[in-house]
DNA sequence: ACCCTGCTAGTCAAACTTGACTATAGATTC
DNA sequence: GAATCTATAGTCAAGTTTGACTAGCAGGGT
């Protein structure tokens, strides 16, 4: 599963109905396309595709004022609530180290109720120790992991980022338990699109030196 | 930068020639179908286009004795191995949170000279250290993190794992200084593929739990 | 003699991703 | 007042990835 789908559907989900532009920005809000494929091409490409699997309705819309193409609105139905949900779960769930799929289910956290995200992220820390045991067991010769040679380091590395993931996801469980931030069905949410007036303090322009190769 | 043109490029070059059924087998045996996109269809499309790039040759052989249809089997050029080392001093030196080209490029490391791989490491801890003070910089607004909200959290996911990795590859620098691993020009490599009468006991089959979502 | 399974080696269409490109309208500059 | 810039909204071809499929041969059972 790649992050974009839980990104777009998710994005729309929040405007209940918008554009691919619009879509664009928000993921941009969110320094999306920074760690994610959550460029033009790509979200472009999801829409037309949840669209035609039924998750969206696309309706056409004359060019805005501001100039440009005609737009395509996108509003979401209730399959594509449901598969919403569907990816949040599956993203806190499940262990796969990619960053981009946690991060994207991060941002959306908050759309479940407390309880069921803490449940989640119980099972998450769960999956991380099964996988890990399951590592440790499978691949370690019996006559000791040296007989890996250097090979066994990509296994430490394994290991080292499970353990650092199962740490910080206690440290998440421990904070919303503690009661922070606003979750489904607790007063109104934290809303993380931009206001119209609003300007983008992290717009694309100025680069993070990520990219410092 | 995806991992697939390292893994096979590497494979490649560790035999000096090879058809891609032995690529595909000895990355299964380092279990990378596990950690990367190295499934048959990327491994053969990988190889055609680095033969039609100049990094591969292309010879055409007889179907084996076994059975099976006419093999290709691909010898690794001077430029090719250039670009093979370019991308593994690539991959351990930018930091890039992406697992499979790092896990790569670990397989990888002991090609070059231990100094190099000490130092390489090093730019990586330095590359770390500033883009996580960049992060920090850049995306906590003047007043107190709390305003971004839950999103927050995706950037403590970030700092958390850039940290995990930062102490990881401290980690590895203290064994290959200390001596671990034979690296190139220290005598008889060690062997990281099959030998012909060896069974390979990662392979294929025997499914890890990561998919138990 | 015949079938079935499994291994060898690889192909293929469909889906996805990338990054550069288009076209329009308002704003700014010279 | 013409030229350039910027923002809007999106398209497109080229490249990559996926997972299912093909096809030949060997060996074992019946």
């Amino acid at each position: 599963m790649s992050a974009i789908r839980l990104l777009v559907l998710g994005a729309v989900r929040q405007h209940g109905r918008a554009h691919g532009y619009q879509v664009r920005n928000d993921l941009e809000y969110w320094g999306a396309h920074e760690w994610s494929n959550a460029k033009p091409g790509s979200i472009y490409h999801a829409l037309k595709q949840m669209a035609k699997q039924g998750l969206l309705i696309a309706h056409e819309i004359a060019p805005s004022t501001a100039g440009g193409p005609p737009r395509t609105e996108y509003e979401i139905t209730e399959a594509g609530t449901e598969e919403c949900f569907r990816l949040v779960r599956e993203a806190l769930t499940s262990y796969d180290q990619k960053m981009d799929v946690k991060s994207a289910a991060i941002g959306f956290i908050v759309e479940l109720p407390r309880a069921e995200a803490v449940a989640l992220l119980k099972q998450r820390i769960r999956g991380i120790e099964a996988w890990r045991s399951s590592v440790t067991e499978h691949y370690v010769p019996e006559d000791g992991p040296e007989q890996l040679g250097h090979i066994g380091e990509i296994m430490n590395l394994w290991i080292h980022t499970a353990d650092a993931e199962a740490e910080w996801t206690q440290g998440l469980i421990a904070r919303i338990e503690g009661g922070a931030y606003t979750f489904a069905g607790e007063g109104e949410r934290f809303v993380g699109v931009l206001a119209d007036d609003q300007e983008n303090p992290y717009a694309t322009g100025e680069r993070h030196p990520e990219d410092a190769r």
